[in-house]
RNA sequence: GGAGAGGUGGCAGAGCGGUCGAAUGCACCGGUCUUGAAAACCGGAGCCCCGGCAACGGGGCCGUGGGUUCGAAUCCCACCCUCUCCGCCA
């Protein structure tokens, strides 16, 4: 949530923001109730003011007089129905607060939707098969490397097994990019994959307030766990779909040093997505799934936009390294307005190539969020003057298992239909070169 | 499944209807003393909101939210959380 007085100075900039990004405002209701609020504010402060007075007076005995009191009774009456309407109004106006977005950075283009991102960066050439090259579902079952068929017996829609050698290549994909990630200074974390809703209001994974299962693709957990004193635990709670919220939370509420920063963060966790605004999409195989594992980068540096563009180039140079390191062919899209949630300062994303769909599938996403989500999750930092600014947070993935999996088992393909291991991760399945068939 | 204790400033910890934005200790900042440092002594400190160019003025903040009261850190209720012990369990 901004702050209303940099609304104020910035409206016009911000009317063009959330236009850009699709998003209406009642600007106009918005500062009218900002105008009551502040004249509620002052005329309930006078109140207090009354009251306080009165109550010092009849603090002396000798001064009580019922006249006295009766004007306390009054004062209060009043104060409480200025409360009642203060609270009516607050929630009207951060219901339109939440929404207003942030600027989005000048290079961002201005678009409508996905078709008007910018391809900024191209990387490898896709392969050239001399033979039929056969899916990763195909690829997988001959293999006996995924079993869908009994993942969604079991799990249902979107379930999936992972068995045998991709096993060891999703597990050795998650170590690959916890040790890049550890060798370049981030510190590595396994979070809560339970969390609070603050949490997720914090970081921006809900759509208004509060949680809405028809819109945010979250899931909630519908039974309550027991406390230490075995009473019912009555606080929400949900499963994340990135370790980024956990890991932005982490420093919640507290005031850090800046020479702290920057805080680099890499999470690794098991993700969890209801999917609910993709039915019907990528219904096959492992593109689109309810759950996965994924290596994520989390960065909070000072409050200026330089440092922290920069930190997002360095994070975004790293999932380059990957996909390099793997071979795997990529391009990187700058996202448009348009197609930019409403904290985001500015977005990429990073996609790999997926021979199956002779095209991009995307294997990560990174985001500067400027202090948008650090104001909500009031996470800041005292600088050497001593004045306490909101962090900015920046995140990136590193990697997603189901993606890279596919991407790996598709680029990789013999003509046998046996799989070559990508080199960096032959150490994690005994220096294997290659997945062949099962022996039965 | 059962039994207790408790949440107060950066930390520790008192307060148990008005004298409390809150004792005391440690930590912190400024000063005196000292060649310098330490010690000692003196002084100062928090956060948020509203108004104001500012000096400043007003309000709020003792886990959170309600309630009782002329008046709440103190009383009542709900919620959140932490700790200890027994049981069960990965």
């Amino acid at each position: 949530m901004l702050d209303i007085n940099y609304l104020r100075e910035n409206l016009k900039k911000l009317k063009t923001a959330a236009k850009n990004k699709k998003i209406v405002i009642d600007w106009d209701q918005l500062l009218k109730l900002d105008d009551q609020r502040r004249k509620l504010i002052q005329e309930m402060d006078n109140l207090r003011n009354q009251r306080n007075e009165n109550a010092n007076l009849l603090k002396d005995p000798k001064k009580r007089t019922s006249a006295l009191i009766k004007e306390g009774r009054a004062l209060k009456d009043k104060l409480a129905s200025l409360e009642s309407k203060y609270n009516l109004l607050l929630a009207q106006f951060e219901e339109i607060m939440v929404k207003v977005p942030i600027i989005p950075s000048a290079d961002t283009p201005i678009g409508k939707d996905e078709n008007d991102n910018v391809e900024i960066f191209k990387w490898g050439k896709p392969p050239k098969f001399d033979f039929k090259p056969k899916t990763y579902i195909e690829l997988a079952e001959n293999l006996d490397l995924l079993d869908l068929e009994r993942g969604a017996k079991v799990s249902g829609y979107r379930g999936y097994y992972v068995k045998n050698e991709a096993v060891i290549l999703q597990m050795g994909l998650m170590m690959f990019a916890l040790n890049k990630l550890i060798a370049k200074g981030f510190t590595p974390i396994i979070p809560p994959t339970i969390v609070k809703e603050f949490v997720l209001f914090g970081s921006g994974y809900f759509n208004g307030k509060t949680y809405n299962p028809e819109t945010d693709e979250i899931y909630k957990l519908a039974n309550a766990d027991k406390l230490s004193d075995g009473s019912i635990q009555k606080e929400n709670k949900f499963l994340i779909g990135t370790a980024e919220p956990s890991l932005l939370a982490y420093y919640a509420d507290e005031i850090l040093e800046e020479k702290q920063l920057p805080i680099k963060f890499a999470g690794f966790s098991q993700c969890y997505r209801s999917e609910i605004g993709s039915y019907g999409k990528d219904t096959k195989g492992i593109y689109r799934v309810h759950e996965f594992m994924k290596v994520e980068q989390v960065c909070l540096t000072k409050a200026d936009i330089a440092e922290s563009d920069k930190i997002h180039l360095e994070m975004i140079e790293i999932s380059k390294e990957l996909h390099q390191d793997l071979k795997l062919p990529y391009r990187i899209l700058q996202i448009c307005t348009g197609d930019m949630s409403a904290g985001k300062y500015k977005m990429f994303d990073i996609e790999a190539w997926i021979p199956s769909k002779n095209g991009y599938g995307e294997t990560g996403s990174a985001s500067n969020f400027l202090d948008w989500q650090s104001r909500r999750l009031n996470v800041r930092y005292k600088d050497s003057k001593k004045n306490k600014n909101f962090v900015h947070m920046i995140n990136n993935t590193a990697i997603p298992s189901p993606r890279f999996l596919i991407s790996i088992l598709e680029n990789y393909q013999n003509k046998d239909g046996s799989i070559a291991v990508p080199e960096v991760l032959r150490p994690y399945l005994n220096n294997q070169d290659k997945i062949g068939p099962k022996e039965k």
